[in-house]
DNA sequence: CGCAATTGAATTGCGCGCAACCAAATGGCC
DNA sequence: GGCCATTTGGTTGCGCGCAATTCAATTGCG
């Protein structure tokens, strides 16, 4: 399955660009498929609870910080308000969540989980260890890929914020 | 940073619960901001192209096994006609490939690159060593990123599939 | 003080991902 | 041949994710 006949047409460059073409092919389906497949397990999980995979993330973030303002939690979650302000009215709509006007910052919009909300958290306590079951990897496993994808995001981004 | 001053509320599970919810945490956001930092780092790089992330991996499926039926494509990417209509009808407006029903099975759309849609294959063998290169990984850490992620994905999608 | 620059959210537009639904073609069965 | 389920793509609807724009509030600077 991973050999290929012979590039057919025009390789200016010589054959080892063919290995580096199918390395990419590896990391780009293996890491896009990673994520749709996690996205499609948490969804599993998660639709007893009535949140989206990223609605989750949120949560997750205001259970542990309380109360806070829109740019803090895209700082935490590395999204901007083009996504969250939709994702935040929905979970408003949902009753998890209130936002109001900062008083002494005008500009600022707080994000505070109502009672429940905070509720919530505790109906998602199953919801880790079912995640972990579902990978199938051990504990140790699960926490040495994280910190290599950290380490991988931490690159990305410098990458593509330094140029290229 | 990792650390909880105490759960404020009715914890009903002893404390090694928190445990589970933070490395859900990690591995919640690691994946998900890679797979961000990786598609970001993509758009960047395949500008030059005019090409998405998506329609970048269904050119590389196209440039590896020249004409497909739509069906063949979604299995190799892991994706529906939902997505992948839209996506590959924008491929053809772009010229880069063509989709004309089968004349032996009049359900079955083939998907054939352009000339030109060939050609771009050329331009593209930049590409992997370029985001290569933004990871800052040795070829040999991603091959086994790559199968890690790999065992993952087929994991969590007999996961998802088996119920839970 | 007044005015420009900056900041924080919201909105718009577009592409992806997926569920749900639909239509046409096919193949099996009587 | 007529009737059915299955297969194959397409369409719709909704929720991200992100770039670009807009707008109000704030800050900084003369």
């Amino acid at each position: 399955m991973t050999a290929t006949p012979n590039p057919p047409a025009t390789p200016p460059l010589p054959g080892a660009a063919d290995d580096w073409l199918r390395l990419d092919q590896q990391i780009c389906f293996s890491l896009h498929a990673a994520s749709r497949a996690f996205n499609g397990v948490y969804r599993v999980v998660l639709k007893d609870l009535g949140l989206t995979y990223p609605q989750y993330l949120v949560m997750l973030v205001l259970w542990e910080h309380g109360t806070l303002p829109v740019k803090k939690l895209g700082e935490h979650l590395r999204l901007d308000s083009g996504t969250l302000s939709p994702l935040l009215k929905r979970l408003e709509t949902a009753g998890l969540v209130r936002r109001e006007r900062s008083a002494r910052d005008e500009r600022s919009v707080e994000v505070r989980p109502t009672e429940e909300g905070a509720a919530l958290r505790e109906r998602a306590r199953e919801v880790p260890r079912r995640i972990l079951a579902a990978t199938g990897f051990e504990g140790e496993e699960v926490r040495f890929l994280s910190a290599r994808l950290h380490e991988l995001t931490t690159a990305l981004d410098r990458a593509a914020a330094g140029g290229a």
